[in-house]
DNA sequence: GGAGCGATTGCCAACGCTGTCATTCTAAGC
DNA sequence: GCTTAGAATGACAGCGTTGGCAATCGCTCC
């Protein structure tokens, strides 16, 4: 019942009525009478009646898509779970989803001509960004210049121009540090993220706060730097364990840093928790993968990326004025890499 | 020196050409004297002018965008491998790139229809498909239906239609299987893949013809059924090793399923690979992040899905007329996941 | 020197829809 | 019954580009 290929006028003919009635049936306008409505409804179904999207974008200026921009290639499954959340949202506005990968600025296409690609070329009626391109200038001068209506994911601060999403990162690293604290853990180690994502800082002054509010005090000794990938975790961790006064625990800022840690552990015959407890941030796919499974806080990426999806399209719609700004709360997954610190601290054992 | 809003007509003016031309030069279309060309190249970058997609789509009827439509949200970089293929391609022949999750049929919008949107509502002019819906019936029927070119990765079978591309799965499962009994395992276990991707049954038919021509028989007992996933493979593990008369390796069909039958061996207190030995299939990500990192074989999927996404291009270009097929190597890589069984076979130990 | 022919260029009508504004209904108010 | 505001609908002109075809140019060949 549909060759796919009518166009409004036959719809418009078989309804009887002209084709701009047609246009405000499908545009959900208002000021149609309902029989009218049902009639236009009625014709185009019976038509298998699509309307053109390019015609569409052609005549109203729109394009009835969104651009994600997005970096970090080697991250695991965050830029996936965000990208199904984006994608969800989008589908259930009508609105169609491009992906725009992008190199660091080092090599391949800069992250700010990606971003110029998309509102020039593509003309996307909006963009979101992923950290850490959310807090790039030159994204988002780009952006701004051309007046694309922008929303961003974890930045590193808000602003009054975008909608932004963010985790309560601060919050929930202190609740895994006091968690380690509590189970009798002292010497606990760090091991920051990129420092590109605002969310680094944030984490890290949680597990700062956490060992404040405990009574405890921050040895920088125990904390090491970390890229938020698989390597820079595990390079860390064998940095840190080969101190001489050993350390019991590791909190790595996000899975993929800690599970790099237990890997690290495993080479030095460490096992994990009964030598060395290891907790993550982010409970990401790779968090229940590790032996033994991570200790980790749920980062709700889906939703937070539906959410600000949401908030973006409304703003196009111009539903809202303001942009709106959201904290999703991360709360605390017991795994088995986290236990109880062996006393006396168990010795180094190669295997 | 670009407003980004310049049109056509604006360079032709100042190219003091007609719009034909200039539209001729931006399609790089022959018959244009070089001056000329020149001429208007010159115009068009002084007013920063870029061709508005919605226009050229509505007077070409075509889009320049192709999608791509993928299912298992639960793998782990196979999806975002194929992604990153594809990508590149279409980024450097001036495609826009659509990415369309869809759910299995059970729940969530079905494959079919996800085509159906993509072909009737969004119009590409191209699509996609990896396994297992480059062999789904309904998918490829609306996909003909609207005689839209299209390409498929790993499909169960090649016919005259499409562009394809996929793994020499068979040969390669053999190289494993041969280098497992080289080392000196008899009992090897196999973990099939999910049915409904053609690439399963071949992956078997490799580990038969490997056993066989080493004039070592099949154990059915020794194969179990797994669709793809970490879960899966840490089930058919256990399942595997609970055999009363012990395995001394496992080949799953893919990576995921041997992360999982290394965690199910480390839930027994098996260590890998002194008592066992795990092989995978595809050189994911997960596979350097197992303990011990996983011996497997490289599927090069990113160079797979770039090759196809070619030669979808190609064919909507008209540059070429038959669908081509193409057949990818997978080189065996060797990490420390596998090793010579211990003589006598290692009894269980639990931790 | 002129015909002939391909290479080069331009003119104009779509492409299918939306925005603007004019027109026609409808029903309440007096 | 007659206004009249407001709801409902339609007429029409683009939106910026490409396709088809006609016109023109520049050379080669007699």
């Amino acid at each position: 019942m549909a060759s796919g290929k009518a166009t409004i006028t036959d719809v418009a003919a078989r309804a009887g009525v002209s084709i701009k009635t047609v246009s405000r049936v499908m545009n959900r306008e208002p000021n149609v009478r309902s029989d009218t409505r049902e009639r236009v409804r009625d014709a185009a179904a019976a038509l298998g009646y699509e309307p053109n999207p390019a015609a569409r974008g052609l005549a109203s200026r729109r394009t009835f898509s969104l651009g994600l921009l997005y970096e970090n290639p080697h991250e695991f499954s965050y830029t996936q779970r965000a990208f199904e959340g984006v994608f969800a949202n989008c589908a259930s506005a009508g609105y169609t989803l491009l992906l725009l990968p992008c190199g660091t600025d080092a090599g391949g296409v800069s992250a700010a001509d990606s971003a110029l690609h998309l509102v020039t070329q593509t003309r996307v009626d909006g963009v979101i960004l992923t950290a850490p391109l959310c807090d790039d200038d030159r994204v988002l001068g780009v952006l701004r210049e051309r007046d694309t209506p922008t929303a961003r994911i974890a930045p590193a601060a808000t602003d009054g121009l975008s909608c932004t999403v963010r985790a309560g990162d601060r919050a929930a690293a202190r609740v895994v540090t006091e968690h380690l604290l509590t189970l009798g853990h002292r010497r606990i180690a760090f091991i920051k993220g990129d420092p590109r994502h605002g969310a680094s800082a944030e984490r890290f002054a949680g597990y700062q706060q956490g060992l404040q509010a405990n009574g405890t005090s921050l040895d920088p000794m125990l904390v090491a730097e970390g890229l938020f990938d698989f390597d820079s975790g595990r390079r860390a961790a064998l940095g840190l364990l080969s101190l001489p006064h050993r350390v019991t625990a590791i909190f790595a800022s996000n899975d993929d840093m800690a599970a790099g840690a237990i890997a690290a552990a495993h080479t030095l015959g460490l096992s994990v928790p009964t030598a060395l407890s290891v907790a993550g941030f982010d409970d990401s796919l790779i968090a229940s993968r590790t032996w033994p499974p991570l200790c980790t806080v749920r980062q709700p990426v889906v939703e937070m990326a539906a959410a600000v999806t949401g908030d973006l399209i409304a703003q196009l719609r111009g539903e809202i004025d303001e942009p709106r700004h959201r904290v999703f709360d991360c709360p605390l997954v017991l795994r088995e890499s986290v236990a109880a610190p062996a006393t006396p601290p168990a010795p180094v054992r190669k295997p």
